[in-house]
DNA sequence: CTACATGCAAAGAGTTTGCAGCCCA
DNA sequence: TGGGCTGCAAACTCTTTGCATGTAG
């Protein structure tokens, strides 16, 4: 937990911005929490956060790679990156919106690689969402 | 090309909707083109067509599986689904933007549908987006 | 003809920005 | 102490909605 934080401050620090109250609040609402659209992301954040220092928080943490956004259904959302979150993907019921996390395989991994390679790409990072009916919907009728 | 509005008229007519001036409007300002955002769209849609039916239009072909939301970059953008062209996706350098298409690889296709399987999931679809560094960018010094 | 679609205008969200004062290194 | 941060308020952009009118089948 706390070396959380010095994850956090380091990778502040060394790209010369300073951890504050502020962010140190921001980062502690995200972490081990389900990916927060930003309206969530504003109120859960303990003791009163302007919205603005949220969007700038959050635009700093996503240049540093340190949060993520990333597409569940109709609207984003964002979550920690794999630095302080094992490395997962979603998947979604389309029926009831359900969603579930999958590791990767390391299969997929290779391939997404291989692909990004082969378009003259060096590979960052990617973003997966897989969509379909979970097992209670599969027997549903679909509205 | 005629035969890409008969599709079209026919997935609106099952459903029961009809294809208007308007809505063939919005799909050809599609047809063949990158992913558009909102406000793109709105702008390429030949002829006046106010902005609240664009929303409109694009809220139906979702709905209808005419349309799909992809995450590029930052924004959402709309392009037609794999009905009105190949099923793709895309790869999208982190610094400069520029956006390139890929064909999804039988091994991919595999790994993904064992994966929902896995989780109890009918796999619907799919979206999938790399994030990487073009050729050009690899030798710049990143902002 | 009639029900559905559209344009217009206005309301609501969501997001960004300027600026004065506050806080971290 | 000084430059970077933050809160506040206002400006903007994006998206949705109500209603009168137009139009496809």
């Amino acid at each position: 937990m706390n070396k959380m934080l010095e994850l956090l401050s380091e990778s502040l620090k060394s790209n010369g911005h300073s951890l504050t109250k502020t962010r140190e609040k921001v980062f502690l609402a995200l972490l081990d929490r389900e990916p927060q659209t930003m309206a969530d992301l504003a109120n859960s954040v303990g003791g009163k956060v302007d919205r603005a220092s949220v969007y700038r928080t959050i635009a700093l943490f996503e240049k540093l790679g340190i949060t993520e956004r990333l597409q569940i259904g109709w609207k984003y959302k964002i979550e920690l990156s794999d630095t302080f979150a094992a490395h997962h993907h979603h998947i979604t019921c389309t029926n009831c919106n359900k969603t579930q996390v999958f590791e990767e395989t390391s299969i997929l991994e290779f391939e997404l690689k291989q692909i990004a390679q082969e378009a003259g790409y060096t590979e960052v990072g990617h973003q997966l969402e897989i969509r379909g009916l979970c097992t209670s919907c599969q027997h549903k009728v679909i509205k």
